[in-house]
DNA sequence: CCGGGGGCCT
DNA sequence: AGGCCCC
């Protein structure tokens, strides 16, 4: 009866994918006294990347120093070990594109890229258009006020095109969303060249396009995928390593799969290809432990398709953590000073990015918490930092080790492999200090990271240190100045009060289930680490009886120095 | 002369 | 805790 329902056919063929306007920025430093000379970032021995004019001497990124220099002698080398002037540059960049957001879309991947969810700004400006006089077009860019925007002309598209041609099918607004994309995305790209950097653009319908899209017309230059034929054809040539997702691993299962080894797969080779299939790649991919639904999802970008969202910003990183290589660490004095070495920028770091700039409205602090002045440890500083507050406090400390291999072995081992971490409750007594941290890396180092170091490499003989990496993850809401609002917390100020604790030891869930817990802290002794043999009847916390499972804090006793050999 | 991060998934 | 992915 309603088989052939003329309205339901109407509307089925249109996926709400096309409907999207995803733009993909690429920045990169505009430096104008270096434009026109070869400049290579370099991170110990290798090269992290490199300027255009070095690459047009064939100069690559992850290349060796001193192929490098073969290549092209007088290229310039600046040190980009640390990390910090990037991420600065990096962050300005983000939050001018957020801040011209509305729906707060805005993702960034890794310091120099970042996707923009435009579509309702481009679906409320698409009312706007007036077609009869697309000339003097406005770009409205707030709700509020109409004079915030800027002009454009909307008889074409902005920038370049890919495969630009006579196809002008039946415009139903797709064609017109992303003609408004690519206006917005030039405008964009001038605020930022305005900051002092260049940038490249992709505007298409989904990530997957608008990121391959803004490759085609890098560094300064923006390019539209319009939506209105196939993307196919403008996958097919391109290497499949190209496709985001697509990864060494993948690449190489499926290059067994096709018995192609010899030839740069492409796209097309791979889609094309019989034994291909969204169950094969599955089979293929998924083998043991691989993610589910990986097969579909790879063979979707084949095709063009990616139903990602751009994911909302957000405001606290998932993790921040530190890590430097060394050739070869194998003294307790070298592995220590490493260690108070990264600690210190770790620490840094969190006060970068987990301390709210504004001081807090109301500067008291901790009012009954801290009443008693404790005797024990002369490290208060009543709140310093003149009230500013954590955004949110990490719950967890991870310290990752990787052994030395001498270039001689390095056909004989796997990279990455080797790779040894573990990781425990942070200690809450690092919130307490927000301007000086010396002494809390000296109290992190000494109490907790040596401490895990042995327990991840108990043999000295065989310490050969390649790699040391610090994290601090598992981020909590922020915490109020003041704490000790859990009942553990007041719990543990009554006993410290009287003098009758010894010992007392956060159990993962003390720490996890409190949302509000600044977990005070502020004088225990520096911590202690207990390793149980039998995971089952580890320590006991003395407040609650819960079990814990390797972490305690001595409050009055003294922590023992760890034997060295 | 083999970096220094970050994400999400299991 | 580790894998694979991204830059």
């Amino acid at each position: 009866m309603d088989k052939e329902n003329p309205d339901s056919k109407r509307k089925a063929p249109r996926r709400k994918d096309d409907d999207r306007v995803i733009l993909h920025f690429c920045v990169e430093n505009s430096n104008p006294s270096l434009k026109t000379l070869p400049l290579g970032i370099k991170q110990k021995s290798i090269l992290a990347t490199c300027n255009y004019v070095a690459r047009r001497h064939g100069v690559k990124k992850l290349m060796g120093i001193q192929e490098a220099k073969r290549l092209c002698p007088d290229l310039i080398l600046a040190d980009g070990e640390d990390l910090s002037p990037f991420r600065d540059v990096s962050k300005r960049i983000y939050s001018l594109l957020k801040s011209y957001s509305w729906n707060g879309r805005v993702e960034r991947l890794g310091l120099d890229e970042v996707f923009l969810d435009v579509t309702d700004i481009i679906a409320y400006n698409l009312e706007l258009l007036n077609h009869h006089n697309l000339e003097n077009s406005w770009f409205c860019l707030s709700r509020e006020d109409p004079e915030k925007g800027f002009e454009f002309d909307a008889r074409e598209v902005k920038g370049c095109v890919y495969g630009e041609d006579e196809s002008q099918q039946g415009d139903d607004g797709s064609k017109w969303r992303l003609l408004l994309g690519s206006h917005l995305a030039f405008y964009l790209r001038q605020e930022v060249e305005s900051m002092g950097y260049t940038s490249a653009c992709g505007i298409a319908t989904n990530k997957l396009l608008a990121k391959l899209a803004g490759d085609k017309n890098k560094p300064r230059n923006q390019t539209t995928l319009l939506s209105s034929h196939s993307p196919i054809p403008f996958l097919n040539p391109l290497p499949l390593a190209k496709i985001p997702g697509v990864g060494s691993k993948t690449i190489h299962a499926l290059k067994t799969l096709l018995q192609t080894e010899s030839t740069e797969l492409t796209v097309h080779d791979a889609r094309t290809h019989p034994a291909v299939s969204p169950f094969a790649l599955e089979r293929l991919l998924c083998g043991s432990g691989g993610e589910k639904g990986i097969g579909q999802k790879i063979w979707l970008l084949l095709h063009g398709i990616d139903g990602s969202e751009v994911k909302p910003a957000r405001d606290i990183p998932r993790q921040i953590s530190i890590e430097d290589t060394y050739r070869g660490l194998t003294t307790l004095p070298q592995i220590r000073a490493s260690l108070v070495q990264i600690t210190g920028s770790l620490l840094r770091r969190m006060h970068v990015d987990l301390l709210d700039d504004s001081p807090s409205p109301s500067p008291v602090t901790t009012p009954s918490a801290t009443s008693p002045p404790p005797t024990t440890v002369p490290t208060q500083k009543s709140g310093g930092g003149g009230g500013r507050r954590w955004m949110a406090q990490p719950k967890t400390l991870r310290l990752t080790t990787r052994p030395y291999f001498p270039p001689s072995e390095w056909d004989k081992v796997e990279y990455n492999t080797g790779r040894a971490s573990k990781s425990v409750p942070l200690p809450r007594f690092i919130f307490d200090l927000k301007e000086d941290s010396e002494e809390i890396v000296e109290r992190l180092v000494e109490g907790t990271l040596l401490p895990l170091f042995h327990t991840l490499n108990p043999d000295p003989k065989k310490w050969r240190v390649g790699l040391l990496n610090v994290c601090v993850t598992n981020m909590s809401g922020g915490g109020h100045e003041g704490g000790g609002g859990s009942d553990i917390v007041a719990a543990f100020q009554r006993q410290k009060e009287v003098g009758e604790i010894r010992a007392i030891a956060f159990a993962d869930d003390q720490l996890l289930g409190d949302d509000d817990d600044d977990g005070d802290g502020s004088s225990e002794e520096p911590a202690e680490w207990v390793e149980d043999e039998d995971e089952q009847d580890g320590v006991r916390c003395q407040l609650c009886g819960c079990a814990i499972p390797v972490f305690a804090v001595e409050a009055h006793g003294r922590w023992h120095e760890l034997e060295e050999d």
